[in-house]
RNA sequence: GGCACCGUCGCCAAGUGGUAAGGCCCGGGACUGCAAAUCCCGUAUCCAUCGGUUCGAAUCCGAUCGGUGCCUCCA
Protein backbone atom coordinates (compact mmCIF):
# COMPACT_ATOMS: atom_id res chain seq x y z
CA UNK A 1 0.00 0.00 0.00
CA UNK A 2 2.31 2.64 -0.92
CA UNK A 3 1.15 6.24 -0.90
CA UNK A 4 1.52 7.37 -4.70
CA UNK A 5 0.60 11.23 -5.77
CA UNK A 6 -2.57 11.05 -7.83
CA UNK A 7 -3.73 13.57 -10.02
CA UNK A 8 -7.37 14.62 -9.22
CA UNK A 9 -10.13 16.67 -11.11
CA UNK A 10 -12.25 18.38 -10.34
CA UNK A 11 -15.64 20.77 -11.90
CA UNK A 12 -13.88 23.92 -12.14
CA UNK A 13 -17.07 26.65 -12.21
CA UNK A 14 -14.90 29.11 -14.38
CA UNK A 15 -14.78 26.91 -17.31
CA UNK A 16 -17.66 24.14 -16.43
CA UNK A 17 -15.31 21.43 -16.93
CA UNK A 18 -14.08 18.56 -15.14
CA UNK A 19 -10.50 19.40 -14.91
CA UNK A 20 -7.09 18.08 -13.30
CA UNK A 21 -6.02 20.08 -10.25
CA UNK A 22 -2.27 20.85 -11.71
CA UNK A 23 -1.01 22.83 -8.16
CA UNK A 24 0.92 25.70 -8.57
CA UNK A 25 3.62 24.44 -6.87
CA UNK A 26 4.06 20.34 -6.88
CA UNK A 27 2.41 18.46 -4.47
CA UNK A 28 1.11 21.19 -2.62
CA UNK A 29 -2.18 22.68 -2.56
CA UNK A 30 -3.35 26.26 -1.47
CA UNK A 31 -6.74 25.77 -0.52
CA UNK A 32 -9.43 28.59 0.58
CA UNK A 33 -12.77 28.29 1.68
CA UNK A 34 -15.55 30.97 2.69
CA UNK A 35 -16.43 30.35 6.47
CA UNK A 36 -19.22 31.61 8.09
CA UNK A 37 -20.82 34.65 8.88
CA UNK A 38 -20.70 34.06 13.03
CA UNK A 39 -23.97 35.75 14.03
CA UNK A 40 -25.98 32.53 14.47
CA UNK A 41 -25.98 28.51 14.57
CA UNK A 42 -24.67 26.93 11.27
CA UNK A 43 -27.60 24.98 9.84
CA UNK A 44 -27.25 21.83 7.68
CA UNK A 45 -27.34 23.19 4.90
CA UNK A 46 -24.22 25.85 5.89
CA UNK A 47 -22.50 22.61 7.26
CA UNK A 48 -23.36 20.23 3.97
CA UNK A 49 -20.90 22.71 2.20
CA UNK A 50 -18.18 23.00 5.11
CA UNK A 51 -18.41 18.84 5.19
CA UNK A 52 -17.71 18.98 1.30
CA UNK A 53 -14.68 21.02 2.30
CA UNK A 54 -13.57 18.72 4.47
CA UNK A 55 -13.99 15.80 2.08
CA UNK A 56 -11.64 17.52 -0.59
CA UNK A 57 -9.54 18.37 1.70
CA UNK A 58 -9.08 15.25 3.57
CA UNK A 59 -9.13 13.61 0.06
CA UNK A 60 -6.22 15.79 -1.32
CA UNK A 61 -4.10 14.77 1.64
CA UNK A 62 -4.53 11.28 1.75
CA UNK A 63 -3.69 11.57 -2.25
CA UNK A 64 -0.05 12.85 -0.35
CA UNK A 65 -0.79 16.73 -0.81
CA UNK A 66 0.62 19.07 1.30
CA UNK A 67 -2.83 21.36 1.99
CA UNK A 68 -2.62 24.72 3.28
CA UNK A 69 -6.20 25.48 4.02
CA UNK A 70 -7.20 29.37 5.46
CA UNK A 71 -11.18 29.97 6.14
CA UNK A 72 -12.01 32.99 6.97
CA UNK A 73 -14.35 33.95 9.82
CA UNK A 74 -16.48 36.91 8.68
CA UNK A 75 -17.05 38.69 12.07
CA UNK A 76 -17.82 42.28 10.84
CA UNK A 77 -21.14 42.33 8.25
CA UNK A 78 -24.46 43.86 8.34
CA UNK A 79 -26.87 41.05 10.22
CA UNK A 80 -24.02 40.49 12.74
CA UNK A 81 -24.04 44.81 13.81
CA UNK A 82 -27.98 44.26 13.29
CA UNK A 83 -27.70 41.85 16.07
CA UNK A 84 -25.27 43.09 18.00
CA UNK A 85 -25.56 46.62 18.41
CA UNK A 86 -29.27 46.94 19.60
CA UNK A 87 -29.01 47.30 23.36
CA UNK A 88 -26.56 50.06 23.28
CA UNK A 89 -27.54 53.74 23.84
CA UNK A 90 -27.68 56.08 20.85
CA UNK A 91 -24.64 57.41 22.23
CA UNK A 92 -22.45 54.48 22.59
CA UNK A 93 -19.00 54.92 22.36
CA UNK A 94 -17.36 53.11 19.06
CA UNK A 95 -15.23 51.07 21.62
CA UNK A 96 -18.37 50.01 23.00
CA UNK A 97 -20.03 48.96 19.66
CA UNK A 98 -16.96 46.78 18.97
CA UNK A 99 -17.11 45.18 21.71
CA UNK A 100 -20.70 44.39 21.70
CA UNK A 101 -19.87 42.88 18.76
CA UNK A 102 -17.15 40.99 19.70
CA UNK A 103 -19.16 39.72 22.18
CA UNK A 104 -21.91 37.85 19.76
CA UNK A 105 -19.04 36.77 17.23
CA UNK A 106 -16.92 35.38 19.70
CA UNK A 107 -19.67 33.15 21.09
CA UNK A 108 -20.82 31.69 17.66
CA UNK A 109 -17.42 31.24 16.60
CA UNK A 110 -16.98 28.89 19.75
CA UNK A 111 -20.14 27.26 19.17
CA UNK A 112 -18.78 26.97 14.94
CA UNK A 113 -15.71 25.14 15.67
CA UNK A 114 -17.63 23.13 18.03
CA UNK A 115 -19.85 21.55 15.21
CA UNK A 116 -16.90 21.75 13.18
CA UNK A 117 -15.41 18.73 15.52
CA UNK A 118 -18.35 17.07 15.90
CA UNK A 119 -18.82 16.49 12.30
CA UNK A 120 -15.10 15.58 12.39
CA UNK A 121 -14.31 18.70 10.14
CA UNK A 122 -10.74 19.37 10.63
CA UNK A 123 -9.74 22.50 11.87
CA UNK A 124 -8.17 24.97 8.82
CA UNK A 125 -4.92 25.84 8.99
CA UNK A 126 -5.71 29.76 8.90
CA UNK A 127 -8.90 30.85 10.32
CA UNK A 128 -8.40 35.07 9.96
CA UNK A 129 -10.91 36.61 11.23
CA UNK A 130 -12.13 39.67 9.38
CA UNK A 131 -11.55 42.29 12.17
CA UNK A 132 -8.18 41.41 12.36
CA UNK A 133 -7.32 42.45 8.84
CA UNK A 134 -8.96 45.35 8.72
CA UNK A 135 -5.45 47.62 7.45
CA UNK A 136 -4.50 44.53 4.92
CA UNK A 137 -8.25 45.38 3.69
CA UNK A 138 -7.56 48.73 3.15
CA UNK A 139 -4.38 48.99 1.60
CA UNK A 140 -5.81 46.69 -1.03
CA UNK A 141 -8.57 49.18 -1.66
CA UNK A 142 -6.11 51.76 -2.39
CA UNK A 143 -4.33 50.10 -4.83
CA UNK A 144 -7.60 49.49 -6.82
CA UNK A 145 -7.94 53.37 -6.77
CA UNK A 146 -4.57 53.53 -8.08
CA UNK A 147 -5.54 51.09 -11.06
CA UNK A 148 -8.50 53.39 -11.25
CA UNK A 149 -10.54 50.07 -10.54
CA UNK A 150 -11.78 52.22 -7.54
CA UNK A 151 -13.70 55.34 -6.84
CA UNK A 152 -14.59 56.81 -3.61
CA UNK A 153 -18.07 58.81 -3.11
CA UNK A 154 -19.11 59.88 0.17
CA UNK A 155 -16.52 58.07 2.46
CA UNK A 156 -17.68 54.77 0.40
CA UNK A 157 -15.44 52.58 -2.16
CA UNK A 158 -17.04 51.32 -4.90
CA UNK A 159 -15.47 48.89 -7.38
CA UNK A 160 -16.03 49.76 -11.08
CA UNK A 161 -16.78 46.58 -12.51
CA UNK A 162 -16.51 48.71 -16.29
CA UNK A 163 -12.67 48.71 -15.36
CA UNK A 164 -12.39 44.63 -16.17
CA UNK A 165 -13.98 43.23 -18.73
CA UNK A 166 -13.94 39.40 -17.82
CA UNK A 167 -16.86 40.42 -15.07
CA UNK A 168 -19.18 37.98 -15.19
CA UNK A 169 -16.74 35.80 -16.65
CA UNK A 170 -17.23 33.02 -13.34
CA UNK A 171 -21.10 33.28 -13.39
CA UNK A 172 -21.43 33.44 -16.94
CA UNK A 173 -23.38 36.50 -16.74
CA UNK A 174 -23.10 39.29 -19.39
CA UNK A 175 -23.58 42.56 -18.49
CA UNK A 176 -27.14 43.16 -20.26
CA UNK A 177 -28.50 40.10 -18.24
CA UNK A 178 -27.61 41.77 -14.68
CA UNK A 179 -28.83 45.32 -15.44
CA UNK A 180 -32.35 44.03 -16.23
CA UNK A 181 -32.14 41.66 -12.74
CA UNK A 182 -30.39 44.18 -10.11
CA UNK A 183 -33.13 44.97 -7.87
CA UNK A 184 -30.97 47.86 -7.04
CA UNK A 185 -30.00 48.04 -3.37
CA UNK A 186 -29.37 51.66 -3.65
CA UNK A 187 -30.01 53.43 -0.85
CA UNK A 188 -28.16 56.19 0.01
CA UNK A 189 -25.32 55.72 -1.83
CA UNK A 190 -24.31 57.21 -5.04
CA UNK A 191 -22.59 54.83 -7.52
CA UNK A 192 -21.36 55.35 -11.13
CA UNK A 193 -22.79 51.80 -12.24
CA UNK A 194 -26.19 49.79 -10.59
CA UNK A 195 -23.74 47.02 -10.56
CA UNK A 196 -20.35 48.05 -9.28
CA UNK A 197 -19.95 47.08 -5.29
CA UNK A 198 -19.06 48.38 -2.43
CA UNK A 199 -15.18 47.46 -1.08
CA UNK A 200 -15.40 49.99 2.05
CA UNK A 201 -18.50 51.54 3.44
CA UNK A 202 -18.67 54.66 5.39
CA UNK A 203 -19.94 54.12 8.76
CA UNK A 204 -23.90 55.19 9.08
CA UNK A 205 -24.56 55.95 13.26
CA UNK A 206 -25.10 53.73 15.28
CA UNK A 207 -22.97 51.33 13.58
CA UNK A 208 -19.01 50.13 14.50
CA UNK A 209 -16.10 51.36 12.59
CA UNK A 210 -12.70 51.85 11.26
CA UNK A 211 -10.46 54.74 10.88
CA UNK A 212 -9.28 54.81 6.98
CA UNK A 213 -7.95 57.01 4.44
CA UNK A 214 -11.58 57.65 3.31
CA UNK A 215 -13.10 58.79 6.83
CA UNK A 216 -14.89 56.22 9.45
CA UNK A 217 -16.17 52.98 7.94
CA UNK A 218 -15.67 49.02 7.66
CA UNK A 219 -15.31 47.00 5.09
CA UNK A 220 -17.39 45.29 2.36
CA UNK A 221 -18.19 41.51 2.61
CA UNK A 222 -16.21 40.97 -0.14
CA UNK A 223 -12.99 42.20 0.50
CA UNK A 224 -11.86 40.72 3.36
CA UNK A 225 -11.84 37.38 1.24
CA UNK A 226 -9.39 38.66 -1.47
CA UNK A 227 -6.75 40.56 1.29
CA UNK A 228 -6.89 37.45 3.41
CA UNK A 229 -6.73 35.04 0.68
CA UNK A 230 -3.59 36.92 -0.47
CA UNK A 231 -1.94 37.48 2.43
CA UNK A 232 -2.39 33.95 3.95
CA UNK A 233 -1.83 31.97 0.97
CA UNK A 234 -0.08 33.70 -1.78
CA UNK A 235 -0.89 35.06 -5.13
CA UNK A 236 -1.72 32.06 -6.76
CA UNK A 237 -4.40 29.80 -5.09
CA UNK A 238 -4.88 26.46 -6.27
CA UNK A 239 -8.42 25.68 -5.21
CA UNK A 240 -11.10 28.61 -3.88
CA UNK A 241 -14.52 26.86 -2.99
CA UNK A 242 -17.90 27.73 -1.00
CA UNK A 243 -21.50 27.11 -1.69
CA UNK A 244 -23.15 27.71 -5.22
CA UNK A 245 -25.14 30.97 -4.02
CA UNK A 246 -21.60 32.56 -3.35
CA UNK A 247 -20.79 32.49 -7.50
CA UNK A 248 -22.57 35.24 -7.79
CA UNK A 249 -21.79 37.93 -6.37
CA UNK A 250 -19.19 37.40 -4.01
CA UNK A 251 -16.64 35.19 -5.83
CA UNK A 252 -17.58 37.21 -8.99
CA UNK A 253 -16.16 39.96 -6.79
CA UNK A 254 -13.35 38.44 -5.10
CA UNK A 255 -11.64 37.93 -8.79
CA UNK A 256 -12.67 41.00 -9.72
CA UNK A 257 -10.96 42.82 -6.81
CA UNK A 258 -8.11 40.07 -6.91
CA UNK A 259 -7.05 39.58 -10.49
CA UNK A 260 -7.78 43.25 -10.67
CA UNK A 261 -5.27 44.22 -7.94
CA UNK A 262 -2.72 41.60 -9.22
CA UNK A 263 -2.99 41.79 -12.58
CA UNK A 264 -3.47 38.40 -13.41
CA UNK A 265 -5.85 35.13 -12.34
CA UNK A 266 -5.46 34.75 -8.46
CA UNK A 267 -7.30 31.05 -8.35
CA UNK A 268 -6.84 28.36 -10.49
CA UNK A 269 -9.61 25.95 -9.84
CA UNK A 270 -13.38 27.21 -8.29
CA UNK A 271 -15.45 24.30 -6.89
CA UNK A 272 -18.51 24.81 -5.44
CA UNK A 273 -20.64 23.10 -3.69
CA UNK A 274 -24.65 22.32 -4.07
CA UNK A 275 -27.37 23.29 -1.77
CA UNK A 276 -29.31 20.68 0.58
CA UNK A 277 -33.16 20.06 0.31
CA UNK A 278 -35.75 18.88 3.55
CA UNK A 279 -37.98 15.72 3.23
CA UNK A 280 -38.48 17.44 -0.59
CA UNK A 281 -38.69 21.04 0.57
CA UNK A 282 -36.63 23.98 0.91
CA UNK A 283 -35.42 24.38 4.21
CA UNK A 284 -36.65 27.51 5.95
CA UNK A 285 -37.78 28.74 9.50
CA UNK A 286 -41.08 29.15 8.03
CA UNK A 287 -41.47 25.81 6.86
CA UNK A 288 -40.32 24.28 10.09
CA UNK A 289 -37.76 22.17 8.60
CA UNK A 290 -34.99 24.00 9.34
CA UNK A 291 -32.28 22.09 11.42
CA UNK A 292 -28.85 23.20 13.38
CA UNK A 293 -26.47 20.32 13.90
CA UNK A 294 -27.35 20.50 17.87
CA UNK A 295 -31.46 20.13 17.00
CA UNK A 296 -30.37 16.78 14.98
CA UNK A 297 -28.32 15.81 18.26
CA UNK A 298 -30.41 16.30 20.15
CA UNK A 299 -33.18 13.91 18.36
CA UNK A 300 -30.16 11.24 18.73
CA UNK A 301 -28.58 12.02 15.61
CA UNK A 302 -25.29 10.22 15.36
CA UNK A 303 -23.32 13.06 13.75
CA UNK A 304 -21.52 10.54 11.62
CA UNK A 305 -24.46 9.18 10.11
CA UNK A 306 -25.26 12.90 9.07
CA UNK A 307 -21.54 12.64 7.89
CA UNK A 308 -22.15 9.74 6.08
CA UNK A 309 -25.83 10.64 4.33
CA UNK A 310 -24.03 13.98 2.86
CA UNK A 311 -20.63 12.20 2.02
CA UNK A 312 -23.06 9.34 0.10
CA UNK A 313 -24.16 11.89 -2.31
CA UNK A 314 -22.01 13.71 -5.23
CA UNK A 315 -21.71 17.44 -3.86
CA UNK A 316 -22.91 18.90 -6.99
CA UNK A 317 -26.16 17.45 -6.85
CA UNK A 318 -28.70 18.90 -4.40
CA UNK A 319 -29.01 16.72 -1.53
CA UNK A 320 -32.37 16.07 -0.32
CA UNK A 321 -32.15 15.19 3.59
CA UNK A 322 -34.39 13.26 5.51
CA UNK A 323 -34.99 11.09 8.13
CA UNK A 324 -35.13 8.14 6.88
CA UNK A 325 -32.30 8.45 4.83
CA UNK A 326 -30.42 9.26 7.95
CA UNK A 327 -31.55 5.56 9.23
CA UNK A 328 -30.44 4.27 5.98
CA UNK A 329 -26.95 6.03 6.63
CA UNK A 330 -26.91 4.56 9.99
CA UNK A 331 -27.51 1.23 9.02
CA UNK A 332 -25.16 1.55 5.95
CA UNK A 333 -22.57 2.61 8.80
CA UNK A 334 -23.23 -0.12 10.64
CA UNK A 335 -21.98 -2.52 7.86
CA UNK A 336 -18.83 -1.16 7.15
CA UNK A 337 -18.04 -1.17 11.66
CA UNK A 338 -19.08 -4.18 11.72
CA UNK A 339 -17.33 -5.86 8.95
CA UNK A 340 -13.95 -3.69 10.43
CA UNK A 341 -14.44 -5.47 13.61
CA UNK A 342 -14.76 -8.52 11.92
CA UNK A 343 -11.36 -8.11 10.20
CA UNK A 344 -9.84 -6.39 13.73
CA UNK A 345 -10.41 -10.01 14.98
CA UNK A 346 -9.58 -13.97 13.44
CA UNK A 347 -11.28 -15.80 11.13
CA UNK A 348 -13.91 -18.59 11.88
CA UNK A 349 -14.21 -20.47 8.69
CA UNK A 350 -17.41 -22.55 7.60
CA UNK A 351 -18.84 -24.28 5.15
CA UNK A 352 -22.06 -23.15 3.09
CA UNK A 353 -22.29 -22.20 -0.36
CA UNK A 354 -20.22 -19.62 -1.90
CA UNK A 355 -19.55 -18.12 -5.02
CA UNK A 356 -16.03 -18.53 -6.06
CA UNK A 357 -13.04 -18.04 -4.13
CA UNK A 358 -10.76 -14.82 -3.67
CA UNK A 359 -6.88 -13.84 -3.98
CA UNK A 360 -7.99 -11.23 -1.08
CA UNK A 361 -4.77 -8.96 -1.73
CA UNK A 362 -5.25 -9.16 -5.70
CA UNK A 363 -9.07 -8.02 -4.53
CA UNK A 364 -8.00 -5.64 -2.23
CA UNK A 365 -6.36 -3.72 -4.35
CA UNK A 366 -8.45 -3.52 -7.19
CA UNK A 367 -11.13 -2.00 -5.20
CA UNK A 368 -8.52 0.68 -3.81
CA UNK A 369 -8.01 1.64 -7.41
CA UNK A 370 -11.48 1.39 -8.20
CA UNK A 371 -11.87 3.63 -5.06
CA UNK A 372 -9.63 6.07 -5.74
CA UNK A 373 -10.48 6.17 -9.12
CA UNK A 374 -14.55 6.88 -8.64
CA UNK A 375 -12.59 10.06 -6.05
CA UNK A 376 -10.27 11.38 -8.72
CA UNK A 377 -13.36 11.59 -10.89
CA UNK A 378 -14.70 14.98 -9.52
CA UNK A 379 -14.98 13.72 -6.20
CA UNK A 380 -17.44 10.51 -6.67
CA UNK A 381 -18.19 9.37 -3.46
CA UNK A 382 -21.18 7.75 -4.04
CA UNK A 383 -19.01 5.10 -6.51
CA UNK A 384 -16.30 5.58 -4.60
CA UNK A 385 -18.56 3.89 -1.36
CA UNK A 386 -19.99 1.64 -3.39
CA UNK A 387 -16.68 0.34 -4.20
CA UNK A 388 -16.34 -0.01 -0.63
CA UNK A 389 -19.32 -2.06 -0.16
CA UNK A 390 -18.82 -4.55 -2.61
CA UNK A 391 -15.15 -5.28 -1.38
CA UNK A 392 -16.91 -5.85 1.74
CA UNK A 393 -19.34 -8.46 0.72
CA UNK A 394 -17.22 -10.48 -1.24
CA UNK A 395 -14.50 -10.22 1.88
CA UNK A 396 -17.65 -11.39 3.79
CA UNK A 397 -18.43 -14.21 1.90
CA UNK A 398 -14.63 -15.40 1.30
CA UNK A 399 -13.54 -15.00 5.41
CA UNK A 400 -17.23 -17.22 5.78
CA UNK A 401 -15.22 -20.00 4.12
CA UNK A 402 -11.42 -19.71 4.20
CA UNK A 403 -10.32 -17.43 6.74
CA UNK A 404 -8.52 -14.54 6.28
CA UNK A 405 -4.59 -14.57 6.97
CA UNK A 406 -4.17 -12.25 10.31
CA UNK A 407 -1.61 -10.29 7.26
CA UNK A 408 -4.58 -9.83 4.62
CA UNK A 409 -7.00 -8.68 7.65
CA UNK A 410 -4.37 -5.81 8.07
CA UNK A 411 -4.06 -4.91 4.84
CA UNK A 412 -8.04 -4.54 4.63
CA UNK A 413 -7.85 -2.71 7.95
CA UNK A 414 -5.12 -0.33 6.33
CA UNK A 415 -7.60 0.61 3.62
CA UNK A 416 -10.40 0.66 5.99
CA UNK A 417 -8.22 3.10 7.74
CA UNK A 418 -6.77 5.42 4.34
CA UNK A 419 -10.74 5.36 3.51
CA UNK A 420 -11.94 6.69 7.01
CA UNK A 421 -8.92 9.37 6.48
CA UNK A 422 -11.08 10.60 4.01
CA UNK A 423 -15.06 10.16 5.05
CA UNK A 424 -14.33 9.70 8.80
CA UNK A 425 -17.30 7.97 9.68
CA UNK A 426 -15.84 4.72 10.77
CA UNK A 427 -13.37 5.22 12.97
CA UNK A 428 -11.48 2.39 15.07
CA UNK A 429 -13.45 1.98 18.27
CA UNK A 430 -11.45 2.38 21.41
CA UNK A 431 -11.67 -0.75 23.15
CA UNK A 432 -13.45 0.72 25.94
CA UNK A 433 -13.28 -1.22 28.80
CA UNK A 434 -16.59 -3.02 29.94
CA UNK A 435 -17.79 -2.04 33.28
CA UNK A 436 -18.27 -4.77 36.04
CA UNK A 437 -22.74 -4.95 35.47
CA UNK A 438 -21.93 -5.92 32.11
CA UNK A 439 -18.98 -8.00 32.42
CA UNK A 440 -21.17 -9.96 34.88
CA UNK A 441 -23.91 -10.30 32.72
CA UNK A 442 -22.08 -11.93 29.84
CA UNK A 443 -20.90 -14.54 32.57
CA UNK A 444 -24.58 -15.23 33.28
CA UNK A 445 -25.62 -15.91 30.51
CA UNK A 446 -22.58 -18.18 29.13
CA UNK A 447 -23.57 -19.92 32.09
CA UNK A 448 -27.33 -20.08 31.41
CA UNK A 449 -26.40 -21.12 27.94
CA UNK A 450 -23.73 -24.27 29.08
CA UNK A 451 -27.01 -24.96 31.54
CA UNK A 452 -29.21 -24.62 28.26
CA UNK A 453 -31.57 -22.63 30.34
CA UNK A 454 -32.74 -20.61 27.37
CA UNK A 455 -35.25 -18.64 28.85
CA UNK A 456 -32.33 -17.22 31.35
CA UNK A 457 -30.31 -16.75 28.59
CA UNK A 458 -32.19 -14.44 26.07
CA UNK A 459 -33.54 -12.39 29.16
CA UNK A 460 -29.87 -11.68 30.09
CA UNK A 461 -29.29 -10.81 26.38
CA UNK A 462 -32.04 -8.69 26.16
CA UNK A 463 -30.90 -7.14 29.58
CA UNK A 464 -27.52 -6.36 27.62
CA UNK A 465 -29.41 -5.06 24.64
CA UNK A 466 -30.73 -2.10 26.88
CA UNK A 467 -27.29 -1.46 28.01
CA UNK A 468 -26.31 -0.78 24.51
CA UNK A 469 -24.52 -4.12 24.28
CA UNK A 470 -24.92 -6.83 21.59
CA UNK A 471 -24.01 -9.89 21.74
CA UNK A 472 -22.98 -12.40 18.87
CA UNK A 473 -22.43 -16.15 19.60
CA UNK A 474 -18.99 -17.38 17.72
CA UNK A 475 -18.97 -20.18 15.92
CA UNK A 476 -16.00 -21.98 18.13
CA UNK A 477 -18.77 -21.38 20.93
CA UNK A 478 -17.45 -18.26 22.43
CA UNK A 479 -19.54 -15.29 22.64
CA UNK A 480 -18.49 -11.46 21.00
CA UNK A 481 -19.77 -8.20 21.70
CA UNK A 482 -20.36 -4.67 20.42
CA UNK A 483 -21.67 -1.58 21.28
CA UNK A 484 -25.31 -1.34 18.97
C1' G B 1 -37.79 37.97 -18.86
C1' G B 2 -32.34 36.07 -19.05
C1' C B 3 -28.79 31.97 -17.62
C1' A B 4 -28.04 27.10 -15.71
C1' C B 5 -29.02 22.33 -13.37
C1' C B 6 -31.93 17.93 -12.34
C1' G B 7 -35.86 13.81 -13.22
C1' U B 8 -32.64 5.95 -12.94
C1' C B 9 -36.17 0.09 -8.36
C1' G B 10 -40.45 1.64 -2.18
C1' C B 11 -36.19 5.31 -0.36
C1' C B 12 -30.98 7.06 -1.37
C1' A B 13 -27.68 6.72 -5.50
C1' A B 14 -23.58 5.56 -9.67
C1' G B 15 -23.45 5.05 -14.71
C1' U B 16 -23.49 10.05 -19.83
C1' G B 17 -23.18 5.81 -26.91
C1' G B 18 -22.48 -0.81 -26.34
C1' U B 19 -26.78 -3.21 -23.73
C1' A B 20 -28.96 -1.04 -15.69
C1' A B 21 -22.95 -0.50 -9.84
C1' G B 22 -23.75 0.08 -4.70
C1' G B 23 -26.48 1.19 0.04
C1' C B 24 -31.17 1.09 2.94
C1' C B 25 -35.81 -1.39 3.10
C1' C B 26 -38.49 -6.05 1.59
C1' G B 27 -39.41 -11.63 0.50
C1' G B 28 -37.30 -16.80 0.60
C1' G B 29 -33.29 -20.02 2.26
C1' A B 30 -28.56 -21.36 5.12
C1' C B 31 -26.12 -20.84 9.83
C1' U B 32 -27.95 -20.39 15.30
C1' G B 33 -31.16 -23.37 21.13
C1' C B 34 -33.39 -18.67 19.58
C1' A B 35 -30.95 -14.37 18.10
C1' A B 36 -27.10 -11.13 16.26
C1' A B 37 -23.58 -10.94 12.43
C1' U B 38 -22.64 -13.24 7.80
C1' C B 39 -23.67 -15.89 3.34
C1' C B 40 -26.91 -17.68 -0.81
C1' C B 41 -31.29 -16.66 -3.91
C1' G B 42 -34.98 -13.03 -5.48
C1' U B 43 -36.61 -8.02 -6.30
C1' A B 44 -36.15 -1.80 -12.59
C1' U B 45 -36.44 -6.10 -20.11
C1' C B 46 -35.94 -0.80 -18.21
C1' C B 47 -33.84 4.69 -16.84
C1' A B 48 -40.31 11.46 -16.53
C1' U B 49 -43.17 11.49 -21.50
C1' C B 50 -43.25 11.77 -26.87
C1' G B 51 -40.51 12.02 -31.27
C1' G B 52 -35.59 11.91 -33.87
C1' U B 53 -30.18 10.53 -34.88
C1' U B 54 -27.51 5.70 -34.68
C1' C B 55 -25.96 -1.07 -36.20
C1' G B 56 -26.89 0.17 -31.10
C1' A B 57 -29.20 5.47 -26.29
C1' A B 58 -30.78 5.86 -19.61
C1' U B 59 -26.59 8.14 -22.04
C1' C B 60 -26.72 12.50 -28.34
C1' C B 61 -30.72 16.05 -30.60
C1' G B 62 -35.77 18.30 -30.33
C1' A B 63 -40.40 18.98 -27.92
C1' U B 64 -43.47 18.32 -23.61
C1' C B 65 -44.30 17.66 -18.39
C1' G B 66 -42.30 18.03 -13.41
C1' G B 67 -38.58 19.86 -9.71
C1' U B 68 -34.45 23.26 -8.35
C1' G B 69 -30.94 27.17 -8.44
C1' C B 70 -28.73 31.92 -9.99
C1' C B 71 -29.60 36.94 -12.06
C1' U B 72 -30.53 40.88 -4.84
C1' C B 73 -28.17 39.20 1.33
C1' C B 74 -27.44 33.86 1.51
C1' A B 75 -23.46 27.41 2.36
Amino acid sequence: MTKSRRVLSLFNTLTRRVEPVLPVKEGYISFYTCGPTVYNYAHIGNLRTFLFQDLLKRTFRAAAYTVTHCMNITDVEDKIIRDSQGGLPADATNEARHEAMRALTERFTAIFLEDLETLRIQKADHLPKATEYIPGMIRLVQELETKHLAYERDGSVYYRISGLPEYGCLAHLDREGMQSGASVDADEYERDSVTDFVLWKAAKPGEPWWDSPWGPGRPGWHIECSAMGMELLGDRVDIHSGGVDLIFPHHENEIAQSDGCLGHRWVNHWVHGEFLMVEGQKMAKSAGNFFTLRDLVEKGVDPLALRYTIQSNHYRKVLNFSFEGLRAAENSLKRIRVFRKRMEGEGQPGAGPWKEGLEPLTRLEQARNAFWNALADDLNTPEALAELFTLISDLNAQDDHVALTREERDAVLAFLDEADAIFAAWPHETEATLDAEVEALIEARRAAKAAKNWPEADRVRDRLKELGIILEDRKDGSTGWRRG
